[in-house]
DNA sequence: CCAAAAGTGTTCATCTTACACCCATGG
DNA sequence: CCATGGGTGTAAGATGAACACTTTTGG
């Protein structure tokens, strides 16, 4: 567990972040969690005392998990003084978009200390962050609908069926292929590099890139 | 690569909570001010030790307004470490909507410990208040297109009419009075009450009620 | 009878949905 | 030549946008 040994003025509550990362493993949603002295919960810790909230929370998903340079936003905050039987915490939450693996890049294998999870059927978590994954998983499936969001979740280089394989993971339900080719194709968030990828086997398949990587646009 | 347990017996950032609190008056949206030593800001203030987020805004929302009941939103969590050139402070942003005043009752004249200000031309605020607000204007005009949250700013009893006006003067644009009239009531969260409002000179309009009061829900 | 706001339908354009077959490749 | 996923268009229905006149009241 996490504890800083505070005794301001007044006790205040302890400020933490909590991140919630995203990654889309095999043909599942995935969460990573970090080990804590109490079991299994997610990254995050301590605010420290001049740092931005943005900045700790990536800070802590880099300490815990080595993951940098992923798209992280701001969930909501949770501060029900009985989340934390033990001291109060007031808890900044975010969630974190992790790329596909292209190759063995980016996602750590996951040692001892961290390890992936089902988003569908997680593991009993410490304190409330069963309750915060839901919270955040809700906020994805939403999000998908009117936003580019879907793209931070992709390698540089991407099928339009891998991108619609994402999609009907975070949805759960089967996409029409034509309309939903038509519908990416038409916000003009994304471009055909001109490459094929090879599976063998089968017809190479028309390889798209993000045209404003890192942003999440609202779409209409 | 793991490391909670690091960083603060120095002191934590103070937890505050900020309110925005939303009116429809006269023909316009406007906020509810608190004076400050140091010039007018949104109301709010520390968090208790042991209080809940959403009860502290509440509790801070009453004690500095008198405004007790209300519709209250978590918005935000704004914490870059210099919003606050003295000390280190976190505020949780929430947004809260008034009901328009029927009669007299509700919304209270603001004496000078409070005062109501356009949204469109706010005095200079405190720190990011002035920041605060436009975020929680922005979320308020987007919820509006997907949810019910336009019925929090009415009174029990409403006319189609008014309820027109307050969807137009958040989105700042003229509605096409048939379309809206057709939408609002294919959402079917309102009803006909059977009675009328009179205003004298004019044919009397039908009074509305919200079928399910104090839910926000969303549509579609 | 006049002014002022309340109330009411239809048409056209747009978007959404459902749906089935041929193509290119590796083995 | 076979198996596998890649790639493509159209028609019907649903939804959204534009638009003008009659009604009811108080003065």
């Amino acid at each position: 567990m996490k504890t800083p040994m505070n005794s301001p003025t007044a006790s205040l509550p302890t400020l933490t972040t909590d991140i919630v990362p995203f990654a889309i493993r095999g043909e599942r949603l995935e969460v990573l969690l970090a080990r804590q002295t109490t079991g299994w919960g997610l990254p995050g810790g301590p605010v420290g005392v001049d740092e931005d909230l943005d900045a700790a929370a990536r800070r802590q998903l880099a300490e815990q998990t080595g993951l940098s340079d992923v798209y992280l936003e701001q969930l909501y905050t949770f501060g029900r003084p009985d989340r934390n039987p033990a001291r109060r915490m007031v808890a900044v939450a975010y969630f974190a978009l992790i790329p596909i693996a292209s190759g063995s890049a980016g996602v750590p294998a996951a040692g001892d200390a961290a390890r992936w999870a089902a988003v569908d059927e997680p593991p009993p978590l410490v304190l409330d962050h069963g309750e915060i994954v839901a919270v955040a998983r809700r906020r994805l499936a939403a999000k998908l609908l009117y936003s580019t969001i879907a793209l931070q979740l992709m390698p540089e280089r991407f099928t339009l069926s891998e991108l619609q394989a994402v999609h009907e993971i975070i949805l759960g339900e089967p996409l029409d292929k034509r309309n939903f080719r038509k519908r990416v194709l038409a916000m003009d968030r994304i471009e055909a590099t001109g490459e094929l990828a090879r599976h063998g086997g089968r017809r190479p398949a028309r390889l798209y890139r993000a045209l404003h990587p890192g942003q999440v646009e609202l779409i209409k």
